[in-house]
DNA sequence: CTGAATCCGACACGATACTG
DNA sequence: CAGTATCGTGTCGGATTCAG
């Protein structure tokens, strides 16, 4: 897989109707883009273009804070910052790699259900 | 396991720190009280009693709608309401059962890198 | 390029009280 | 017993704008 390509995530399917989520909306996306290596924030932003930057700086610090992923700043110009998967982090990969499995697997027989009304939202009559 | 334990899941513990999460935040604790058979709705508000009736029946209510769950009205005095895991709902026993697992062998690390302060909020000087 | 600052809407979650 | 009704709160996520 490619972790660049803007399609990986197509826009509206993964997260929104998955009744499943690591951490926050957008953290399983962010590791699985830092699968194969450090990648800067604006590589980051390729695939998950229908964040915003403050969203994704947000989220990206709350990985850092919680020993997910390492920041690496350089001195130079333009400046250049590299986000990097921790051995803790690379352990979620499995968890993911499970959850997506189980979306593959399952995730029509949910939007099947969702279909058929009589519960839930909605009056009936 | 008895999903009837009050301590099941510890006051603030569980889903509040963690950075997983099954749908929303009670999701998951229900279907592993639903594990081993039906439960009326007051069975599951024991080892769930820090949530209010409300949104236990918003949480059933979605956990219906997407095909997780049965809810079964008996017309008796007084009345009773039982949930069962269908088979679609049972799928996600074993992808708690991978999340708590991954939960009970890192969630230490996690804490402990929230603990030293240098990321995230807080001031430093 | 990598963010920070500000403002804002939506929704999840909860406390409390009441009902068939 | 199994909910419903109402109200309040906080947080998450987003749009927009600006800065080093």
């Amino acid at each position: 897989m490619d972790p660049l390509n803007p399609d990986m995530f197509h826009p509206d399917c993964p997260s929104s109707v998955m009744p499943l989520r690591i951490g926050d909306k957008w953290s399983a996306m962010i590791i699985v883009c830092l699968e194969d290596g450090p990648r800067r924030f604006s590589e980051i932003r390729v695939p998950l273009r229908r964040t915003t930057p403050k969203v994704l700086t947000q989220t990206l610090r709350a990985l850092e804070r919680d020993g997910m992923i390492t920041r690496t700043v350089y001195a130079e110009v333009p400046p250049r910052v590299e986000y990097e998967l921790t051995e803790l982090g690379r352990t979620l990969l499995d968890l993911i790699a499970v959850c997506r499995r189980w979306a593959d697997e399952h995730l029509p027989a949910v939007l099947a259900a969702r279909e058929l009304p009589g519960v839930g939202v909605g009056p009936e009559g």
